[in-house]
DNA sequence: TGTACATCAGTGAACGCGCGTTCACTGATGTAC
DNA sequence: TGTACATCAGTGAACGCGCGTTCACTGATGTAC
């Protein structure tokens, strides 16, 4: 069709952000280049243009969904994020809620590049939330042990109610509610 | 062929015991029946005796696995138990390992029937936590909460462990350690 | 207990379909002079 | 600045393949008498 080089940079990240909603509501496996080119807005064939395999764009989509995730705003304290995480609004947005909860259970399947994409990513969104810890007072080694815990409650709790959302709502909320209780309430690193 | 009717049974629950782990280690859409079926020692034409669809087997198999999950014996106490969630054996044994945190992330994309048998087993076990928290002297309401928080933290650094394992080990065993800290040396049930 | 027949779990080939990937072709963009 | 040509992102048809599912057939099991 001729198109310059921008425009085909342009249409390369639209072929990468609508292969990220695609994957992330259905998974990779579900989801069919000719229907993720449709949805991009292309034909199937241009896809090998951008990618030389599906594999490659599904590392393409790990490294961006990592990228847009370290550049998404801080809540301000540790509290207050992890209320955010753990709101039916995020529960319900999977398709851009948190990446690290949303592909955690499909990472260890993917490619050894996608993989190295979401360690760092995790190991970033990680000092992220020591840096808050420890602005809250608690010393480096602790906000490293607090962010751990605080993150690993987080994804399992969120994880858990969108596993059982939909066959019991209230079970669900109640995990969420648990989580945010757990999470708020808690001792301030005070612990030894 | 001619089989008895317990043979068909036995090999029925071979299909349903096949299926659980490749599907576990690989993922639901990435295992084809006739695989699966060679897997279980049979070909390809007899699933349908079996099961009237793919879903179908998907659904039974997270009811069996519920089942036997919930036969499984208890370690003692919460703390043992959390110890023995977030060992890296556990880590390593997806395909027999907790189901919960196997198929946490796959749930939500599965059939009404399948993600109904998840919930009831979710609900299941945490009444096991439960009973083990209250025989260790907490409240009914505290030992409830206990138990939900305790386990989004087993499942939330489990996955997230696997999640990095390949690219840092190191980084995915210090999630390991940290979940076992957090729940082994945990004030016992007594915050308000 | 013995015989005749229905049942149904097994086999293995075939079905249509959508998958990931390849290809020949188009034509505006970008470069060389 | 203008012309000639190479580049390459796009199109859309085609490739072989493995998918879930269907089918006709087999023959020991289980039932009826």
């Amino acid at each position: 069709m001729g198109v310059s080089r921008q425009q085909a940079a342009e249409n390369r990240s639209a072929i990468v952000a609508a292969a990220e909603r695609l994957f992330r509501a259905r998974g990779v496996d579900a989801v069919g280049l000719a229907e993720l080119m449709k949805e991009a807005g292309f034909t199937q064939g241009g896809f090998y243009n951008h990618f030389k395999s599906k594999d490659a764009l599904v590392a393409a989509v790990m490294e961006k969904a990592m990228e847009d995730y370290a550049d998404s705003p801080n809540a301000g304290s540790l509290a207050k994020q992890a209320a955010r995480y753990l709101s039916t609004r995020h529960r319900g947005n999977i398709e851009a809620g948190c990446p690290l909860s949303g592909f955690a259970g499909d990472v260890p399947r993917m490619s050894d590049a996608a993989r190295a994409s979401y360690t760092r990513g995790l190991a970033a969104y990680l000092r992220r939330l020591e840096a808050m810890i420890s602005a809250e007072g608690a010393t480096a080694k602790q906000s490293r042990h607090d962010a751990i815990a605080a993150f690993s409650q987080m994804v399992g709790a969120l994880v858990l109610s969108r596993a059982v959302v939909s066959a019991d709502p209230a079970f669900a909320d109640e995990i969420l509610e648990v989580g945010r209780r757990t999470l708020v309430d808690r001792t301030p690193s005070t612990a030894p």
